[in-house]
DNA sequence: ACAAAAATAATAGTATTACTATCGAAATTG
DNA sequence: CAATTTCGATAGTAATACTATTATTTTTGT
């Protein structure tokens, strides 16, 4: 099912992908967590939904916070999994920046190589939740533990990719975590406050968009 | 002390501009989410800080989730008054937007014009909460009821002088609401995920980000 | 200056959430 | 097949996010 995403231990008390019941709480939580949403989403619906108990859920996650972050860590597992395949065997460091960028702004469809069934479900609770599980007390210390290494060696990879294109260009970093960030913000504006932006579920403008950030601002 | 900073009424239940005790509720519930985190900070927590009741606070704001937004919407405020002050008498369009980007992905300080006591302890809880504002699923409803025109208001303005200095250029609105979120993020990301940035705290370089990006990309 | 109205403080109470604890039954494993 | 782990069922607790009531203080209109 994950053709070996690694999602950081220190994430889980127990690996929900060792047994059926952590796997259905992973497959129902995805689900839940996007109909409900963070704020709404507790362990005992979750329960409900799965036909078990909170307690168990309790024995793989120690609260809806870390089930949050595994999640959006997982997320960025399947990126990191699909830039490498995106790069791999392309010369030219130019296509490879290209390709990285359709990765990591572009909309993900089942026709691309290594997608994966819940990729899509996962881009939504990104795009909703990522600010919730961030923007938090104990950042520090969950970064700390390792936490955000997948979103930081995505972006330190991607960067280094900048730095040879154009050594001149001053914030390569700070670039490609706009770019990321920035697709997911449009696409909350695009179907909730469309007048912030340029873009439509319709008519998806925000890979094109920074594809062209990227061409402007590079020197090659 | 606002200087009329208009902030919509259908945030709060009764003005608390407009009482001693209200203002109290204001200026150290500024303090107080700054210093907990919209997580830990209650209505309770505030009523003990002023000396009052949880019942006097929810006179004022339906929930904590109002009173956010509230501070939100004031600190929005603020800028769209800095925005006018920035812009007017400077006739040139391409400097009106140098200002307006200055305004928008600078930092405050004392000596700007308009500057406001509050303002930079509104900006740190904009920076660390907004996301949780906004991403909920009462968005639409929020929308409906004006609470983010100031915003959109600001986006509006500042992407109409894009379009009139190159009406070429395909994405003003996401140009320019990109811009803002970015630099609330790159912010955060200084201070507590320093690898996925060019900036830092001591040596801030979101405005110039900001501005070479506009120059790179837009053709005067 | 004073009666009427509004605002506040003090207190109590409720439903929900986010857990923790216990314990017997079932499944797994060595 | 005995030992261990895992799970389900149930109970319980502290905190949160409110709502309600009432007595007291403050404000306001005249």
């Amino acid at each position: 099912m994950n053709i070996s995403i690694q999602v950081s231990a220190t994430l889980y008390l127990k690996d929900p992908t060792s047994s059926e019941i952590g796997l259905k709480i992973l497959t129902e939580g995805i689900q839940l967590m996007q109909d409900l949403g963070f704020e709404a989403f507790t362990f005992k619906k979750l329960a409900q939904n799965i036909q078990s108990t909170e307690a168990t859920i309790y024995r793989y996650f120690e609260n809806k916070h870390y089930f949050l972050l595994y999640l959006i860590n997982w997320y960025w597992g399947i990126i990191s999994y699909r830039l490498m395949l995106a790069t791999t065997n392309v010369t030219d460091k130019r296509q490879q920046l290209t390709n990285s960028i359709a990765v990591l702004t572009g909309l993900p469809d089942s026709s691309h190589p290594g997608y994966i069934a819940e990729e899509m479900k996962l881009k939504q609770i990104v795009i909703h939740e990522s600010g919730k599980a961030l923007h938090t007390k104990m950042v520090d210390d969950e970064n700390q533990n390792g936490i955000y290494l997948n979103y930081k060696s995505i972006v330190s990879t991607v960067a280094e990719l900048v730095k040879t294109i154009d050594p001149s260009f001053p914030y390569p970093e700070m670039l490609i975590s706009n770019l990321i960030e920035n697709a997911n913000h449009q696409r909350f504006f695009s179907v909730h406050l469309p007048r912030l932006t340029n873009t439509s579920p319709e008519q998806d403008a925000v890979e094109a968009f920074s594809h062209l950030i990227i061409q402007k601002v590079l020197q090659s």
